[in-house]
DNA sequence: GGAAAAACCGGGCTGCTGTCGGTTTTTACA
DNA sequence: TGTAAAAACCGACAGCAGCCCGGTTTTTCC
């Protein structure tokens, strides 16, 4: 018997589905209290408030939120933008996939994007030749 | 006490570290029965024979591989590309987070791309007017 | 100093993956 | 055809992450 390491999930500490619903309610309002936040949660899935402080403390240890104390309480605030949030999740399945090629993430992305409409598609353009403009000036750095 | 529902990742099923080493395998020589694909995991993180069994057939249940009699032994094959994969996960990840907003979809994207070299962006940029040509033709439908 | 509120601690439960051992079924071959 | 090897199948346990909360301690604020 062996049975050494275990478990492992690649795509290191996915988002539980409350930890989720707390993100969601931080960025909608930044700058709140546990109660606030647990206040906040959808009411068909109200949990307690020491289970919203449990998620808040996790994602706190996760780097997702941050705190300051506010007299007596904790306020509580996200650290990571939604958009960053995204970027950093989609970095990590990329990485996790890629094989190098870098057709495949851009015809993945693409193909996820398929069911955008035209105009996504041309926001999407003038996101690209913003890049391409930045990359020029830029140059050395980096 | 109420203690009902629990745990649920908010993305099902993310992939393990050797269900990832498995596909993997598979990508790079499809039909290939369980005793082969343990022995093309790297050696210094080789399971039990039966370890890769349990695993093939998870994720045969998952729909990520498939399977066919060959003789006496199954022959397991993926049944959704790499590309095909990363589209999965990241239409996941973005459908978990995204806002409504397309901007925040696609900037999350262009920075993660943000590594990428100049090529890269005219690749995209490449893909996008190819979109645009089906979406055109295609149009009524979907 | 004492009550109320918040933080903290610890523990139970679920689901998923990794890890196999042991048993049954199938195959192949002598 | 009978038997040994190989593969599939079954079932079990470990570990971890997330959810869920009750109870205790600490902090605040009158």
């Amino acid at each position: 018997m062996i049975r050494k390491r275990s478990s492992s999930n690649i795509l290191p500490n996915t988002l539980g589905e409350l930890e989720l619903l707390v993100l969601e309610a931080l960025w909608q309002q930044p700058h709140l209290d546990a109660k606030m936040v647990c206040s906040r949660i959808p009411s068909h899935k109200q949990p307690s408030l020491n289970t919203v402080q449990s998620t808040l403390e996790r994602l706190y240890k996760k780097g997702l939120v941050d705190r300051i104390k506010n007299g007596h309480a904790y306020s509580y605030f996200t650290s990571v933008s939604r958009s960053n949030l995204l970027g950093r999740l989609m970095g990590d399945v990329i990485h996790l996939l890629h094989d190098g090629r870098l057709e495949t993430i851009l015809s993945s992305f693409v193909n996820v994007a398929a069911d955008l409409d035209e105009r996504s598609l041309n926001d999407l353009e003038a996101l690209i030749a913003r890049k391409k403009r930045e990359l020029g000036e830029g140059e050395g750095e980096r």
